[in-house]
DNA sequence: CGTTTAGTTGATTTTGCTCAACTGCCGTGG
DNA sequence: CCACGGCAGTTGAGCAAAATCAACTAAACG
């Protein structure tokens, strides 16, 4: 991306600061803003009627929200932490966005990543079983995580029990006995509760790719 | 998009012509085309070693196919019946996308609606019970089908029972099973194995929403 | 027609969910 | 400094939805 365009999507934001919780998009709401995230971190999901929650996505430093056509927001979005990011109203962003081909280019190959990323997940819910769901998140989560901890094997887990089983199609309970199964498997072990290492990262790839 | 752009697309164009069940592409081999369906349908899907597949999509006439950047395909693609595709090398069409801005404007375009729907689908893949899945699909399918048949209500199903279920993350016995509890519920009727009769869109659409 | 393939239905099993109790971890305040 | 309360996480028992295994039926096709 060119600086000039750095300078003009500059003048177009507005910096926004989260708290923990806070509520960022609401599905349904009418879309007048796309996000880019400065620090910190937001989940996407989507509810149904009953409460039900399927988290589509954890966003990080640099990724981008809102860019769907559409009058509305087709998810929710909140902070996991204390988050900041930038505001950019629609209208000027996506003129900007015509104007200027590097721009353009690298949202389409952000979409297209994410896009990748989302069929995995489709294989993910749709055909894994919930250690293989575990797996594979233990596997991906480091690779996204722009705070990611240096020590090789180690995972931040900043989010939740409920958020990780919102996000892998189960529930708290089962991600919990999960957990467990893989301690006493010696996959893993966890110092602490939102810091995990990982011992056999042969077991757990081949728990992940789906491996008999 | 210009005409000019169209003209420059076609002269990079070679047309393929695919029977029912050919292969078009397959995970992990490198990946030297960009498709475009000109008439017909694709199912694409991605596999685990023993054989469990998980339908990401179907992609009839106009959709485009291996956009995401990378050396290989991370995805399967088999022509459900007779297709033809235009496919483009993709260097040359890089070339031109990076040169064209509508077409480019266009892919984004196209990519961030895909990418809305796998969020949609990973809602149900993730949180959706089995009569609610086959709801959302069968109220998603008459508008992805370009060969739609215009009676309201009428819905076409090109795919055969497997292909639904490996879709929906479910099994043949438990399609079979939902539907037949849909006609015992009057929600649909079914004159032949793949035409079906929307008889109650309102209960469908309470089905597809999760509603209790 | 007879063969093959797709689809349906039934019986049984399994995986993960639900409901419930219990444990550990902090933070606050007496 | 420890007692209490609240929340996150773990564990257990029973249950339910969908998977599996197994006939059986209906279309499709030569």
């Amino acid at each position: 991306m060119a600086d000039a365009d750095l300078v003009r999507l500059g003048s177009l934001a507005e910096v926004v600061t989260l708290k923990a919780g806070a509520v960022l998009t609401r599905e349904g709401d009418v879309a007048p803003y796309v996000f880019n995230i400065t620090s910190g971190s937001l989940r996407v999901y989507k509810l149904l009627p009953d409460g039900r929650r399927q988290i589509t996505g954890f966003l990080f430093a640099g990724d981008f929200l809102g860019l769907a056509i559409g009058e509305h927001y087709v998810f929710s979005a909140e902070a996991i932490e204390p988050t900041t990011v930038c505001r950019f109203r629609k209208g000027p962003f996506r003129a900007l966005v015509e104007s200027s081909s590097p721009l353009e280019h690298m949202l389409l190959h952000r979409t297209s990543h994410e896009l990748a990323a989302a069929q995995n997940q489709m294989l993910l819910l749709g055909r894994k079983t919930a250690i293989e769901r575990l797996a594979s998140f233990l596997l991906d989560l480091p690779g996204h995580d722009p705070a990611r901890p240096t020590a090789p094997g180690h995972v931040r887990l900043p989010m939740k029990r409920g958020e990780i089983a919102d996000y892998l199609g189960l529930t708290i309970e089962t991600v919990s006995r999960v957990l467990t199964r893989m301690k006493a498997k010696g996959i893993i072990s966890m110092p602490s509760q939102s810091d995990l290492i990982v011992e056999r990262p042969d077991l757990l790839r081949a728990h992940a790719d789906g491996e008999v």
